[in-house]
Order: C-alpha cells, then structure tokens, then sequence
DNA sequence: CAGGAGTATCTTGCACCGCAAGGTAATGAG
DNA sequence: CTCATTACCTTGCGGTGCAAGATACTCCTG
C-alpha cells in the first residue's frame, strides 16, 4: 500500500469546497448556534463527510474576525473543553445570502457546461 | 481610482471553479476539439464569463501533461496564429466521467447544507 | 493524588490552482 | 514597414483546505 499523502479523488472534494464551505457554516450557525465539533459531524450528515476540524477551526476564525460571525463560551454538558458557539452577524446574513445566490448561479453555469459533450443527451429546449 | 485588484465578489467566483474548471474543460473537448481561444467564448455562454486565458492555458498544459488530453495543431482559417486543437483521451473520458459523479454529489451536498438556516421555506419533505 | 480517556479548540506549514499582467508569434491590410 | 487581429504561453501573487500536532478541560478509575 503506498503511502498516498491525499489521493487524487479526494483532493478534487478538497477543491471543489472551495468559495462554498464558508457558506455552508454560515448556514448551519444562522439555522442556530453551534460550535466547532458540532459543525463537523452536521457536515457529515450532509454528506460532506471529508471536511476535518483542521479546516472549520481558522475558518470559523477568519469569519469572526472579518465581523461575519460572533462568539460566546458554554460549558459543555457531556465533560470536557468549554464549547464556543458561533452564530452569524447582520453581515454574516447578508454574505449568506448573497453566497446563495452566488452558489445557484454558479451551479447552474457548471451544469450547463458539464452537459456538452455527453454522449446520450436529448438536448432540450433553451428558447423556454 | 481605486484600483482594486479582484473585489470579494469575483474572488469567490475564483474559489468556485476549483476541483470542476478542469471538467468543463474535459466535456467542451469531449463534444468536439476545440482550441483554447474558442474555448474561453464556449465557457462565457454557459455563464462562466470571468474565466481568462490566464487560467485556462496552465490548465489545458496540465491536462496534456497527465495524459488526460491530447492536442495537434492547425492553421488558422481567419487569420493569425496556428491553432493548438485539444481532444480528450481515454483517460480523459474517464476522468470525465468519474467528475460528474463526484460533481452531482457535491452538489447535493452543498444544496443540503445551504438549505439549513433559510429563514422562510417550506421544508418540502424531511420524515414528517 | 495520578493517570487515562473523551471532548473540544487552536496553530503551523504545505500544496494547490485561478488569475491579472505581460509577452510571443503568425497572418493580412494599409 | 507598421498596425490590428487572432491565438498561445509564462510568471508571480494570493486565498484557502487540510494533515498533523499541541493544548486544555472534565470525568472516571484506582
């Protein structure tokens, strides 16, 4: 078994999070608060289960500090480390929204762009 | 003037084309051979208008690269330099084909999670 | 008390890749 | 020749996901 220091299928996930991951925390933290751990495994119900604390943690910090999103300190009910919620701000709501947008738009390019060249396809109106 | 080197707007524009740039690039080649210049007009009318030479020429290099496309060369029939065709190969098809998979999962993903936190919705179905 | 396990947060350094900016080359018109 | 158009290619910067590792708090067991 060679050592594969990140293969390339999951590398393309890696890639693929990028400009959406921010939003899918705001969304979690806007729906109410969480913290970091609690993100993690809500993104893997999601199905976005590659996504590891190493990722959410400077990101849920650089949401903070460019005022996106603000913090306060719980103890935790079940032993350990205090937890810190996060929940968006009035800004953190609008780049929610925004990056709604932003995602349907783009989604919507990709799946076009992707649709050429597929071998079976009916290709349908587009007059509407 | 102001002169502001990619607004926060376009920079997530950038982010977003990570991990699926290269698939558009494998199905526009897949529908017929196309050479760069064409293919940066292909990828604005599917709605992809802020892609620039800049990103697609490393990227078509990469792919010739990793033997996931192929190229040969032709005149230019309007005049100007010679143009460097591209077609996919086996590898690439495949490539292709194992990207719109991982690409229609990721979206789901992304959809779910964006669906958290929507302020008015109706929630269609979700067990009861 | 000590030690370990589980919970939770935070930091560092790397690697990847889109893109603005700038350059090269071929062709045809004036 | 010079200019315009078409087309390709390269460099350097910048943002960011992630593996790996460190830290800290609480509870349990002995």
């Amino acid at each position: 078994m060679g050592k594969e220091p990140t293969g390339p299928r999951e590398q393309r996930h890696s890639q693929l999070l990028r400009g959406v991951l921010d939003l899918c925390l705001l969304a979690l933290i806007a729906e109410r608060p969480r913290f970091g751990y609690e993100i993690v495994e809500a993104l893997g119900e999601s199905g976005l289960e590659l996504v590891s604390e190493g990722s959410i943690y400077p990101l849920l910090a650089r949401m903070e500090r460019n005022g996106l999103a603000d913090t306060y300190r719980a103890p935790s009910p079940s032993g350990g480390a205090p937890r810190k919620y996060y929940r968006p701000t009035e800004a953190g709501l609008a780049e929610l929204e925004a990056g709604r947008t932003a995602w349907l738009v783009f989604r919507g390019a990709v799946d076009q762009a992707l649709s050429a060249g597929t071998p079976k396809e009916d290709t349908p109106e587009e007059g509407r």
